[in-house]
DNA sequence: TCGTGTGAAGACGTTCACAGCT
DNA sequence: AGCTGTGAACGTCTTCACACGA
């Protein structure tokens, strides 16, 4: 089909995009050049534009975008059209504050259900979602058709609990667990280490003066 | 002076390969391969060989790689000789939960102290780290020498506290908010933004029926 | 004049494929 | 036979530089 993909790069740097945007429009800005957003969103005009050409053209040379026109067509490629519903699997420490973090809610999620091992321990204040034990899960997410799950389990447990996902038939996980968890292909994994992003802030920072290691892109410092 | 730095990439991924071969010494393996290990890193053979080939030369052909030798190799470029201090900024919901969280020091981490706007309300129990009022920030990390920080603030202060940072002489900053932090170019910031992470998740398993995007490089599914 | 859209160039990262050591 | 180390090919991403439109 179409060859005209769109890398995933160019998808990620598109959600950066988008947040800038709306946070535009809030500010009820009209207009605005590649150079300026490309200062908001911390990358090269040159890469915003070339972002933007998958999208087709909407700018106005001499001018630059219509903020509302932009957030729409990124919008579209990125299909927030309604709430995706995702569930969280173990309800720590870590899980616990996830559960109460604001953020997913604001970028189109919803967490509509939380499951842990002890879900009487969870019984803590402030947790709106619904807390049940590991094994109703299979049942709710075929019930509900739910596709994403977030993955906020010790370690040791990541790789079952992440089999048992799979099983159930979750497409998409987001994983806190510090280890490369083994899913068949047609299940996409997005790791968040955590410990290993601070390691890197500290590389790069030794970097500066040590000189050891080349500066390059993943630790942006726009 | 010497142009054979390490590609930020590469540092990551030896980042990831230096958890692996510790795990392998605590189940006492001597040697392994690279096609073993690269598979438990979720990376492909020829990479990690390559990966490696920025250390100098460690492996017996035909045979694999020391698990020890590689370990005390890769650790020297990580330089996890002494434990980091860190220090936290925004001791709520998330800042909280990342204090409880143990995984930074087993990275070789130590959150030494933590700051809030209202430290009161942070007498949470389970909080080992003793957690002073944000004007107390620039004092402690001039004593204690420390150069990174835990920005875990809402999105509205981020900057205004970015700033705050840079000031007191923080070099590294590890953000939890969802927007692009603007620093000199001599900080290095990380940043991790945890919905747009679960919405590329979403992305790609939409990309599976939908045919739109490019199932590439950054959502990992090794 | 200002800022977009884009060919072309360049830098970077990944993977192949195989020579060579054990 | 098995596996490393690496030249070379390949593919991808980024940036430059400038023509063109408003």
């Amino acid at each position: 089909m179409g060859k005209d993909q769109i890398p995933g790069k160019t998808i990620y740097r598109l959600s950066i995009y988008h947040r800038c945007l709306r946070r535009l429009e809030d500010a009820e800005t009209l207009t605005i050049s590649s150079s300026a957003l490309a200062k908001a969103a911390g990358v090269n005009p040159s890469q915003l534009r070339r972002d933007l050409t998958y999208l087709g053209t909407f700018g106005t040379r001499g001018l630059g975008y219509s903020v509302q026109e932009l957030t729409t067509a990124i919008g579209g490629i990125l299909g927030r059209a309604h709430l995706q519903p995702v569930i969280l699997v173990g309800a720590g420490n870590l899980g616990a504050a996830l559960l109460r973090y604001g953020g997913f809610h604001k970028e189109g999620f919803e967490v509509v259900a939380a499951f842990d091992a002890s879900p009487e321990a969870v019984a803590q204040r402030g947790i709106a979602v619904p807390v049940y034990h590991a094994s109703e899960m299979p049942k709710i997410v075929e019930e509900f058709s739910i596709r994403l799950a977030i993955l906020s389990v010790p370690v040791e447990q990541a790789q079952a609990v992440a089999n048992d996902l799979v099983r159930a038939g979750i497409q998409g996980i987001l994983s806190f667990s510090p280890t490369v968890l083994q899913v068949p292909e047609n299940v996409t994994v997005n790791s968040v280490d955590l410990a290993l992003e601070l390691e890197q802030v500290s590389l790069f920072v030794k970097s500066t003066d040590s000189a050891l290691l080349d500066p390059q892109s993943e630790p942006p410092t726009p």
